[in-house]
DNA sequence: ATAAATTTTTAGACTAACCTAAAAAATATA
DNA sequence: TATATTTTTTAGGTTAGTCTAAAAATTTAT
């Protein structure tokens, strides 16, 4: 039905779609895949044919309902493959994503059906973003960044914003694991920085890292 | 390194000379690959270029050693996850081989090797063709075709020549099984057809299908 | 409101992987 | 051996997906 790159192309804007509300640029798409506005142009004359997009020249891109759910549906497969990756495979939550890049494209509607069965219905995937369901469903949890908890406040910290593995790595480092309680002990004026609490040790992290973190509310 | 379709030209290369001797034909591996002979041509080219072939014009090609590792790489990714779908993912083994096709080229040395080790280390996939180790090794049992017992010999099933789902399903009907006892009880001369048991069953089966079946003589 | 800067599209070109039709080489046949 | 048949290669063309450079539209700044 699409080619890969039809699908690199719908993931990407199904993505830029989720936080912005106006048309997707061809510039936003050329730089999230690393490629240049001229050839997205042309892809989304390609996509827009195909009736996934639509297309106004010079006003950007948004996708159809049809366009949406082939999208989720490609983030649903890699989301199911990185949960794969770790839980079966013994990945690391930071080397998945280029893997799944790949195994995303994999078609074959079964093989997916028995994933998710075969790993027992997960919501979310290993960096806690939810996985979308057969038809293309989000279920969103409210959840919010570490940075904008008060002092003495906490929550389950259940997702990363950024997913490079440079970040990930950190967290591991840091000892700063999903699905475990933060408290904000302290928070320092000048520099934005926090004195939180987890699993019994207590850390410093920087406005940047809880920038990137999110949590849910107690 | 390799393209998906080179990746299918030298595993279809690799199979043709697993029965051969000579150069492989354009033509040979265009039938194969469903596709022209002088398509077949320009691709050979190429990878006489990337030196996992040598091509002579006329002549047809062979693999080097270093085409062979490469292609022996495919067909043990190729099988290995033959042996997850249906290990894990309850595919019957007529299901197995499209999706494996594509699952053969994903590109990580790190998933087919933890795939491996989660799979327990198969030697063989579903329908009893062996997996190459990591360096390309090919470990051949002897096995024979089922219509070259003579009455009354037996064998163990050990695996299919044609290995189509109407074959397969067809076994399937039968309740043939990878890894059952085979016994002649009866050979018909003027069709060659055998009377057989398994598990306890007896049944008749063509010509045709004792050249499909291969047996591990006990 | 005009001009300058930026964004986006168009035009033209490239490569990979195919194709068809014609030419050339190899093989089979008389 | 000469001729006919088959196989293989070459020549030229197509499509998908990319690129650069130039033109056009939009946005920002004066
Ligand atoms: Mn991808
Ligand atoms: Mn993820
Ligand atoms: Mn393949
Ligand atoms: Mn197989």
């Amino acid at each position: 039905m699409f080619t890969h790159s039809e699908e690199n192309y719908l993931k990407t804007i199904y993505h830029l779609e989720l936080d912005s509300e106006k048309g997707i640029s061809t510039n936003a798409i050329a730089k999230q895949l690393e490629t240049k506005a001229s050839s997205v142009t042309d892809m989304v004359k390609k996509l827009s044919e195909k009736e996934v997009v639509i297309y106004k020249k010079y006003k950007g891109v948004t996708l159809t309902a049809f366009g949406k759910k082939t999208a989720a549906n490609i983030v649903r497969k890699h989301r199911l493959w990185e949960v794969f990756l770790v839980e079966k495979l013994n990945f690391s939550w930071d080397e998945v994503h280029e893997v799944a890049e790949q195994l995303e494209h994999i078609k074959s509607p079964k093989l997916i059906n028995q994933l998710d069965a075969f790993l027992s219905f997960p919501t979310h995937d290993p960096h806690g973003d939810p996985i979308p369901d057969k038809n293309g469903n989000l279920k969103t949890i409210e959840k919010s960044l570490l940075s904008t908890l008060q002092k003495n406040e906490c929550g389950i910290c259940v997702g990363v914003d950024d997913s490079s593995s440079e970040f990930l790595q950190f967290l591991d480092k840091k000892g700063i694991i999903l699905g475990e309680k933060i408290t904000v002990l302290e928070k320092e004026e000048f520099d934005d920085s926090l004195q939180i609490s987890i699993q019994d040790k207590k850390l410093s992290i920087s406005n940047k890292i809880a920038n990137n973190l999110y949590i849910k509310k107690a």
